[in-house]
DNA sequence: TTGCATGTTCCGGA
DNA sequence: GTCCGGAACATGCA
């Protein structure tokens, strides 16, 4: 499930084992997700190029290379290992660039996302799909203006990549449990308080998941429970609530959480 | 066996 | 134009 925190940290991993490294040769396993172009393509625009310093933006994970810039999107299995060249390929590794030194290994089991090659910004950005600004270099100012130009109920908000990039289905209700909003309820009937209350609860999940890498489980946290058949509010003991949100499963505290009024 | 989960896109309807 | 729900995509797991 890789949302902002897990991409930031497969764009450390890329930095620490990939970047800067030539590629001697770029093997495809499963075309089919290379999504803009061919394993011939592909191989054209990477084979003897140094790869350059990976960037994110939202769960893109971003890398310049020569004249073109290749773009990973993880879906929700997606990983990225790096290897030597010996060790036995796994069942879900689909495209592998072989580097000198070692492998770097595109991995999805479930064949969500994939690799785009662009050609510039501009291109970049229409294959993210115009997106929204990146969640965790928001501030504050940002945030609420975003929330003023919206309507409808604040969790598929929160979860749309094109208003604000980064965040997905547990994010967010890690997110809205912190700040005490239910994930039902109308951006328009915040109040002003709440809206803050939602942009600092944003900054501290992303700011702590991105320190580990990843979404932590954590004590005191929505996720150390969320995963439970029968999870308890980690603040105040009520059975958590879950359902149907922005066609997304939700999980929520109805006690901590109140109001679902909409609009 | 059936349904569920996840991220994104696309489609129809309100 | 907006917003919402639902289907589709692929695959392993309960």
């Amino acid at each position: 499930m890789p949302e902002l925190p897990d991409v930031e940290g497969f764009r450390h991993y890329f930095a620490r084992h990939a970047a800067g490294r030539r590629v001697e040769k770029v093997v495809v396993l499963d075309g089919s997700l290379l999504r803009n172009t061919t394993a011939q393509g592909l191989g054209r625009a990477l084979k003897g190029r140094r790869l350059g310093r990976p960037a994110r933006h939202g769960k893109w994970l971003l890398v310049p290379t020569g004249e073109a810039m290749l773009l990973f999107h993880f879906g929700m299995t997606g990983e990225l290992r790096w290897t030597s060249k010996l060790e036995r390929r796994h069942p879900h590794d689909r495209v592998v660039l072989d580097l000198e030194g070692g492998e770097l290994r595109y991995r999805n089991m479930r064949k969500f996302g994939g690799v785009w090659l662009g050609h510039g910004e501009r291109e970049a950005w229409e294959i993210m799909g115009r997106p929204g600004p990146d969640a965790l270099e928001l501030d504050q100012n940002g945030f609420l203006e975003l929330l003023e130009r919206r309507r409808g109920a604040v969790k598929p908000a929160l979860m749309d990549q094109k208003l604000l990039a980064g965040i997905g289905n547990e994010l967010s209700d890690e997110i809205l449990w912190q700040a005490r909003v239910h994930p039902r309820r109308g951006i328009s009937s915040l109040s002003g308080r709440q809206r803050s209350r939602l942009f600092e609860a944003m900054r501290h999940v992303l700011r702590e998941s991105v320190r580990r890498g990843r979404i932590p489980r954590r004590r005191g946290w929505l996720t150390a429970v969320r995963a439970e058949r029968e999870p308890a509010c980690p603040r105040c003991g009520t059975l958590l609530e879950r359902g149907r949100v922005g066609g997304r499963t939700a999980c929520w505290c109805p006690r901590c959480q109140r109001s679902a009024r909409r609009r």
